[in-house]
DNA sequence: CATGAATGAGATTTCATTCAT
DNA sequence: AATGAATGAAATCTCATTCAT
């Protein structure tokens, strides 16, 4: 039972430092040597528990698909909370982005890029189409807006520009509400 | 059959090639091996020609650069030209892929994200500035409709969102003109 | 048998083929590949355990430092221990060559005089400086006298001069104790 | 005729230069790369030249037995001459160095021991054993001399001993003849 | 089961050298 | 004869991964 424990917190463990290093260094750029040597584990742990790097990858990266949204509340208030949750929330344990971003630092490999649009789509997409709700072309209004809010993350903090990368939710808020209203043909509260 | 001792020919052809791997398959993911193979030539020439493999990387990228659109039009057509450029084009030397999209692949390596900024700003940012002319807050109205573009782009080609891999520029045409005039507040021609 | 997979022992022989090795080829020479086929192991294991080729040159002529004698007899036999030493005594991990001979070899890099210098030192000159107790120029003498025995031995095996190469022991004897003499003002035991 | 003249000038200059990279850097560290840099010719040059970057070597360093000795003037001078020559004087050519010492630091090679003990023998033993005339071990004398002065060299740039590194030739003359009578068993003018 | 010794493939890079022109 | 483009072999080193214990 101790055993059990042990064998599930070292999981764990090693689940918890490889997103950080997968999110800040991306794939390629993070050892399995690095991962076990922050646990402080042996390498060979990881291929007993994931069976190889790309088992951790996926594995780590498939945990991040849960906190996406909490589809409770109002529809209109969902543009708000999402960019607060990709834009201006720190994910401390993904290097400080969101996850969706910090994937995109690994989309070389063909793997990563299905893993990527699998979230994007289940998490991101099914839940704002029902603000679009009306409009003929539901699904790309819905694309489109995902798209703002991927191309502000990505700005601020994967290029750093220079406007962005120090704008505060109160700078956003009115564009926010213009943007949406523009794509969704209704308004949106913002604050 | 004239240049097979050809310098110029053989870097520019090396250049070529690499530019296509590293597109589609990132820094790390290309070696250099690879792309000598591609162009038929030992892979010690990379080296002769361009020093290193970050320095073939440079010099590849660098090209991007320049296809930039000058702005000899008027403003007012900048947003349909760009978008025409970042999302429609198919640069076929990056794996389909603008150069700007491909070269995030690669952007976990601190100095690509510097090379990135650079890029983004310098050909980007400093030629839709004009277009927010007058607003207070210009430099975020610029920097969001970018993100706008950029997020657009990914989604289509780098995550491949269904709608959006699909859409025609007839279908993105209204959308530009609504979120363009919510970003600027001026109308912006689209045709 | 017992010890296939031993840490320790592997170690061990490792070091020991370097020795030779360095010591024959000169650090240039040797190839960390030639090493560990030596051993009968894969080269990827002496970085593991040396971590450069630099540090398993380190560590195998550190072991070099401890074999000088110890003075615990009286200082008028150390010039006759020290010639057999450096000069008669066959370093069969070596090369058969005093290592400080050996290491010669290798002094083309900057990094490697100083470790040559400091063993030099340390090793010899400190211990024979007290021969020249009460000349004036005590240190000078020590160093003279330092610059003989290793010419004898540079002749002898890296230069390979006819007469030299052939002497025993005898043979230099007397001549050991005239210019011991010369340069210390003091008879010295040879026998 | 201008041609034959810039071919020789090229040659004496190639090997000129590469006299110096040998000396300073060994055989190892020296590039044929380097070496053509320094002249400001194509590295194919030297190949046309001398055959191989072994050709280059031993020709840039066949040069050195010329200027080894003159010997005119009485045998007991030579002593004194030779320490000059080998100890003071400076090489600039041979980067500071005498070049058997210089050549000591490429000695890890098979050959160039060969080319070094040719050398020894013909350019030194040969002219001292005059000195030792009338002894019954007189080669062994000769040599044992020699080792004194190599010994010394090497102690002075090649270790960088501290006493050694800083003395002068006034410094060592008192030294000289004792040693020098000690070994020959005649005076001998160090003047 | 877990540990750590060991492996093998592959990456970047350097260098002496040869082949066309 | 000379230039410079091109080559091939080898070197150091990293990493994911497997095999004994």
């Amino acid at each position: 039972m101790a055993h059990k424990r042990d064998r599930e917190a070292t999981r764990a463990k090693l689940l918890e430092c490889s997103r950080l290093r997968f999110a800040r260094d991306g794939y390629d750029g993070t050892s399995v040597r690095d991962v076990a040597g922050d646990v402080g584990v042996d390498p060979a742990l990881v291929f007993r528990y994931f069976g190889s790097k790309s088992g951790l990858f996926t594995e780590a990266m498939a945990g991040s698909s849960e906190p996406v949204i909490l589809p409770d509340g109002p529809v209109e208030e969902l543009p708000a909370k999402l960019m607060r949750q990709l834009v201006f929330e720190d994910w401390a344990e993904y290097a400080g982005e969101h996850p969706l971003i910090a994937m995109l630092r690994s989309a070389g490999h063909e793997d990563m890029k299905d893993r990527l649009r699998q979230q994007v789509c289940e998490g991101y997409l099914d839940v704002l189409s029902d603000l679009a709700e009306g409009n003929e072309d539901k699904n790309l209004r819905t694309e489109l807006f995902a798209a703002w809010l991927l191309g502000i993350g990505i700005l601020r903090t994967a290029v750093g520009t220079p406007t962005l990368a120090k704008a505060t939710e109160d700078d956003l808020r009115p564009h926010l509400a213009t943007v949406a209203e523009a794509l969704f043909g209704r308004e949106v509260p913002v604050d």
